[in-house]
DNA sequence: TGGCTTTCATAGTGATTGCTATGTATCTTG
DNA sequence: CAAGATACATAGCAATCACTATGAAAGCCA
């Protein structure tokens, strides 16, 4: 018996003559490319290889694709939070988010920048909501590292005048910007570039931080 | 006699009934709140209190419209030029721009964030060319901000190890990223906070960069 | 095979997109 | 006061928007 298909066939008329998975994907990569509102339903439907009867069957409508891609594109994030607890030092956290963060947004079989960077940037009225919890995900890693920073000063690592909002929105800051300047063109050794520089900005760091 | 009207007035017919410079702001606040191709022709007229007809007769259409808003907003490049080459130095620079734009993108008459950073940053290919011309802008930003920071190094301000598109990329990406953090609800104190620990980044600087 | 269920492709829904044709109102010039 | 020129308001253009009604196709179970 195939697992997959038992879980979600209920009384099983005809199957889907596409796979779930990779369509979503491909929405993930157009959502990407041209962001939410701006990429349309009719860009969606060639992108994914389907129609649009069966797009909204599958996945509800625009903004449930949209969201459901979304998650696709920033993975659990759990996952996220345990690396940012996880690693030994706020700045390894930083350090490693930022490199990821410049290689991902200048891959060569993806996209330029960051989907949830640049897809929900600006959008009108009607997409405030999807606007809204697009800034949920980012504030929730943002809040993951300022904790980060927090424990590092409470634990001597860093300094006790350190201030934490500061550097953890820092942080935010260059990863969102990174994206813009990979989209304008900047290639990853220079964003690499500018990771090696704003990791500088790290307190008690300043002598170990690489400068690229 | 009316000098500015006698400059635009050819062959004299009906007078626009409306200010043009005026009508022009409400289409950059307008683009600015909600983005190039998600801010309607239909939302720009009754932001402007105009009819369609006069927006294409006074501007042309939606693109020049939204590039001419574009220019009102950046201001003269001539005069960002001269603010960055008569700096002191590269790093008053960086601090006044950075500065500028933390209080820039937290005004409580204007939308949050940079309209130069959101209105382009994603959109259809329709609109490709429009993102171009945005991202040429902040390219000759970047090339201005580096150049000072070569006179630095040059000048013995700045050690020779430095690197200055690292640098000037930095601030590029802090300047964007703020103005994400500022649409997602970061208050201006917050803003300034992360402009304090980015100059932190600032080589042989250190010490004299605030972090509040 | 004959129901039963679900997905498929075709085609089209009303609403909105950027933009404009048309005719009238309002100005300057002679 | 005409003639000429321009901007005005109304109304509507074709195209596209997100989304769906409809009926045939394709699977399972009896």
């Amino acid at each position: 018996m195939k697992v997959a298909e038992a879980q979600t066939r209920r009384k099983m008329g005809r199957p889907m003559s596409f796979d779930r998975q990779t369509a979503l994907q491909k929405a993930m990569l157009a959502f990407w490319r041209t962001g939410y509102e701006t990429t349309s339903v009719n860009d969606l439907t060639a992108a994914m290889g389907i129609t649009a009867p069966s797009l909204y069957t599958a996945f509800g409508d625009k903004r449930q694709l949209f969201l459901e891609a979304a998650r696709l594109y920033l993975g659990d994030p759990a996952d996220i939070a345990r690396e940012i607890e996880g690693a030994p030092t706020a700045f390894d956290a930083a350090r490693t988010m930022l490199t990821a963060a410049a290689q991902a947004y200048t891959g060569e079989l993806t996209p330029r920048g960051c989907l949830m960077a640049s897809a929900t940037a600006s959008g009108s009225a009607a997409s405030a909501d999807v606007q809204a919890i697009v800034a949920g995900l980012r504030g929730e890693i943002e809040r993951h590292l300022r904790a980060r920073v927090i424990r590092d000063i409470n634990e001597g690592v860093l300094p006790p005048q350190t201030d934490p909002a500061a550097l953890s929105g820092l942080v935010m800051a260059v990863t969102q910007g990174l994206s813009v300047l990979a989209r304008d063109g900047a290639d990853r050794v220079a964003l690499l570039g500018i990771v090696g520089a704003a990791l500088a900005a790290w307190p008690a760091n300043r002598i170990e931080g690489t400068t690229a």
